[in-house]
DNA sequence: CCATTTAGTTACTTTATGTAACTAATGTTA
DNA sequence: TAACATTAGTTACATAAAGTAACTAAATGG
């Protein structure tokens, strides 16, 4: 369905924050530029999904790859303007989660 | 994997708030209590996935469920306090979303 | 007792995600 | 120079979530 009454803009935000681990992506990325590894690490995600995630950051001009040809190669993503702008979407969500959410649960 | 190194309640925070749906509706929800078929018009969701998310968000306490026995039954949805405190992180999606995101396209 | 309205649910298909093993490129070491 | 190490992915396959459409439940009106 097509109907919607929402913004579209705003839809087309949510759709991008709200796919899976798009948030924690950008959210780690603001601590600065960072390697795939290091992503994965911090994250838990896997590498599969890591560069998907990533490539469409980069088509969704939030994210930018550089190739370092260092030993071993060294590749950097960092945010760009626009990824960098939703850090105080960030910093709302953190400061809710402050208040209202419980830490998650590690079984 | 759960070697995270975020902030365990962001991370809770992120995976309430990156759920297909979810934004959506605590936003449409913002703009006051609703009725199931009137969610199910406004963002375009289908009845199973609505009925899922809402029970979810109850679930987590986020929205409240109303039964008003008239003719045709009224069932409402509307915000909890911890769901209406969510209103700082709408409002920063929106003023990202009308800086940088252009609409969502209508093929 | 049949129709209407709202609020769902069920059964089934399609898409997204998780997992683990594998590959490519580059330089280092025996 | 052949085997090895390291980073950054990709591939193939299994599982979980989402999409679709038809169906059900409860309540009243005709």
């Amino acid at each position: 369905m097509d109907t919607s009454l929402i913004c579209p803009r705003f839809e087309n935000a949510i759709s991008i924050l709200s796919q899976r681990w798009t948030g924690l992506i950008i959210y780690q990325l603001l601590a600065g530029p960072q390697r795939f590894s290091q992503l994965t690490e911090a994250i838990g995600i896997s590498g599969r999904l890591l560069s998907e995630r990533l490539k469409n950051l980069e088509a969704n001009g939030l994210v930018i790859r550089s190739v370092y040809p260092e030993t071993p190669v060294r590749i950097e993503y960092r945010l760009t303007e626009k990824g960098i702008a939703l850090k105080p979407v960030m910093d709302e969500i953190q400061s809710w989660s402050q208040t209202w959410v419980e830490p998650i649960e590690t079984k």
